[in-house]
DNA sequence: TCCATATAGATGCATTTGCATTTATATGGA
DNA sequence: TCCATATAAATGCAAATGCATCTATATGGA
């Protein structure tokens, strides 16, 4: 019996999806008591409106977001029948389109945004001082950049 | 405009959410790739295992997991249809049950271990140095155990 | 040029989840 | 004792997800 993955190691993964299964819970509670559309909606509009009217093809948000093919090809369906999003057919790429929020998709953003943040507020920044929230940030991004670099 | 929740707090967060989904990824696709049932399987065996011949109620499992009620009471119909645990009515409450782990879903937790022990190498414990693994551990418990006090 | 292979995106179908509600028992006063 | 309220667990139905596959265009050789 090989001594990999260490206890530190395991103790951190396990540690890691209860966190995150409680602050995403708080999260989700508090977007829906407030009536709004749930996490994946706000990442996908920040996404689209920091690309601005350059707009996302589907296959880069879907790297961003680290979302299943399927899942984003019909998170898209919803928010362009919702309005927020306009489709159009890729110059470059005829397989491809172009995705671009709409006026009505940065409204909703910008609602959810009060929301969103006094939850992240509660369910994280509540529970610890500002120097663990930057350590802990800077060994989340460690673990997700070499995750996503050996993909 | 208040300055809560903080920068530090906002990127923790959002690493959070990325690199949970990450690792969570590669963990997923090895259990499916070894043609085993996913994670909440292994995490409700793994507590009723602990639990002992004592077993566990399934609101108690439910605490553990945090899971959503309808979610665990579906996944122990599951886990029953399969033969690895045996719900039987609570001596105790009238309107409970006891969870006992099978010896089936005690060899099935055995079985997933090296595939699932493998992935948590390849998704935390290749990126992180021990005593980053240390700390990070750390702060996820915090994190977590300060968040399930205020609930 | 042609073809084999890769990539972008959509979709049918089965399973799972979420939501609201339901059933049943427990519990703490009046 | 009786009742109002709380808790344990299940469930019908709608929505979302996962999986496999499909269509269409792109791309890099032979």
């Amino acid at each position: 019996m090989v001594d990999r993955p260490s206890e530190s190691v395991v103790r951190a993964w396990t540690r890691l999806v209860r966190a995150h299964r409680a602050a995403l819970g708080t999260v989700d509670a508090r977007l829906k008591a407030a009536g709004l559309p749930g996490l994946d909606w706000y990442d996908a509009l920040l996404e689209l409106e920091r690309s601005g009217a350059k707009g996302l093809r589907p296959f880069e948000l879907q790297k961003q977001l680290l979302f299943a093919q399927y899942n984003l090809s019909r998170l898209v369906d919803r928010l362009d029948a919702a309005g927020h999003v306009v489709r159009k057919a890729s110059a470059a790429d005829g397989r491809g389109q172009v995705l671009t929020i709409t006026a009505s998709g940065r409204a909703l953003r910008r609602r959810m945004w009060p929301v969103y943040a006094q939850a992240i507020e509660d369910a994280v920044g509540r529970h610890l001082t500002e120097s663990e929230a930057g350590r802990l940030g800077e060994l989340l991004a460690k673990l997700y950049e070499r995750q996503a670099a050996s993909l």
